[in-house]
DNA sequence: TCTGGGGTCCTAGGACCC
DNA sequence: TCTGGGGTCCTAGGACCC
């Protein structure tokens, strides 16, 4: 018999807010939200911003009056600021534990299987990440994951229990998932909680109480798994952080929409040069690469183009060269343009590669190479890097909107905060 | 001819997550 | 005027093979 694993879950509680709070004291108490890329939605509220009522992802411009009406702030998003203050967090809970994964930008669970008293090491761990970056957390322990994110998604609730909950019994779990809406479930999105309920499963105990077989049937593995996982038996494991991605993705809505070639290359040119970066930060080289553009009204058509690489390619200019003739074959005049990107697959790692047969190549893709990481060198932490590729200082025309942005704090020189005596 | 069974690989699309 | 971006996993179906 496996010894009863304990998980826990380390969650920011309303991360972008919080670290907006951090350099703005006056926004506490108020009403906040962070608003998508684009100022397009909201991605981030304040407790006060909830019970105001406003969803997860509404569109800002259809909430602006009541925004008005209701004193309430909204932010542009600033991703270096919240980059760097979770790898802070991140430091602090990869000390805490033997094993830890880093979930998400604000999220990480630890193996909490060996601790003698893992409700007082969380309730520790919790003070410890307030003193030191100012970020509240809520932390939730149970013998499985999923248990473990209800355990918190409770917490976050309940204002007693202080930001750490600990489902150790079989009593307290069926308690807690009676409580529990099938929706707010891990792994359960909108589409397939209607169909649980047609099926009279509306709450987490009733999902639990489900015959997992049975589940499987009607849907899939991955839900009869989430089934195991709600009565204790541990479906999903910790994952080695340092799992490559699959895909690199990069891409954005348009500011405005965009009619010619010529600004849609210097979108796709930015667009190449962060993925190309991120391709090479994880020594990896990519087989494939895909350009893609949405047009009309919204949400629009996609069109694409995909072009599998005799070898897997690592260098910018080279992926550059590609994108541009994958963006030809799709661009079509008249058209009004609204979103582009570029995707990487069919990634591995650069040692795979064959050896160039002529040494004369091989000169010239060491300074292809050598030329990508000048190009990344420059951009690091510049949200305007000084050295381009030539294209993408054809037009500025894509880049999008952040009326409301707040300095870069932590990471620009200029814009750090100045503290008078 | 109205039609087997078993396997693999690939792709597109659905669903979910933060 | 205005609706984010970056990921993963699973499944069904088609092509192809013996």
């Amino acid at each position: 018999m496996n010894k009863q694993k304990r998980f826990g879950l380390i969650d920011c509680d309303n991360f972008y807010v919080s670290c907006e709070r951090l350099f703005n004291p006056s926004l506490e108490g108020k009403p906040v939200v962070v608003l998508s890329n684009n100022d397009g939605c909201v991605v981030s509220r304040s407790k006060e911003a909830k019970a105001l009522g406003i969803p997860m992802g509404a569109p800002f411009f259809q909430w602006k009056e009541f925004f008005q009406s209701h004193k309430l702030i909204a932010l542009s998003s600033n991703y270096t600021l919240y980059g760097d203050i979770s790898s802070r967090v991140m430091e602090l809970v990869e000390a805490s534990a033997p094993l830890v994964e880093v979930y998400s930008i604000d999220e990480a669970w630890v193996d909490l299987t060996d601790s003698p008293s893992p409700y007082e090491d969380a309730r520790e761990l919790r003070k410890k990440i307030w003193r030191w970056t100012g970020i509240p957390v809520t932390i939730g322990i149970g013998p499985t994951k999923t248990l473990a994110k209800v355990a918190s998604k409770i917490a976050k609730k309940t204002d007693n229990l202080r930001g750490v909950n600990f489902l150790s019994n079989e009593d307290q779990i069926i308690a807690a998932l009676s409580t529990i809406d099938v929706e707010d479930v891990w792994g359960i999105g909108h589409r397939l909680a209607a169909k649980l309920k047609e099926l009279k499963i509306h709450s987490g105990l009733d999902l639990r109480n489900a015959d997992p077989f049975h589940i499987r049937k009607l849907f899939s593995v991955m839900l009869e798994r989430t089934v195991w996982e709600l009565r204790g038996i541990s479906c999903f494991d910790f994952e080695e952080n340092a799992k490559p991605p699959k895909q690199i993705l990069s891409s954005q809505t348009f500011g405005k929409a965009l009619f010619q070639l010529d600004e849609l290359q210097a979108a796709m040119a930015n667009f190449v040069n962060e993925a190309g970066g991120k391709l090479r930060r994880f020594g990896l080289a990519a087989g494939s690469m895909t350009v893609f553009v949405r047009h009309g009204s919204f949400p629009g058509q996609v069109t694409s183009a995909t072009l599998r690489f005799i070898e897997p390619v690592e260098d910018t200019i080279t992926l550059l060269d590609k994108g541009e003739s994958l963006l030809q074959s799709v661009y079509k005049p008249n058209r009004t343009y609204t979103k582009s990107g570029v995707l990487l697959f069919d990634l591995q790692p650069r040692e795979n590669r064959q050896l160039a047969f002529w040494s004369r190549k091989e000169e010239k893709e060491e300074k292809l190479r050598t030329l990508s990481q000048l190009l990344d060198d420059w951009s690091m932490g510049r949200s305007k890097p000084a050295l381009r590729v030539g294209t993408e200082l054809f037009s500025e025309n894509w880049r999008l909107r952040a009326e409301r942005k707040t300095p870069s704090y932590t990471s620009r020189w200029k814009e750090i905060p100045t503290v008078r005596a």
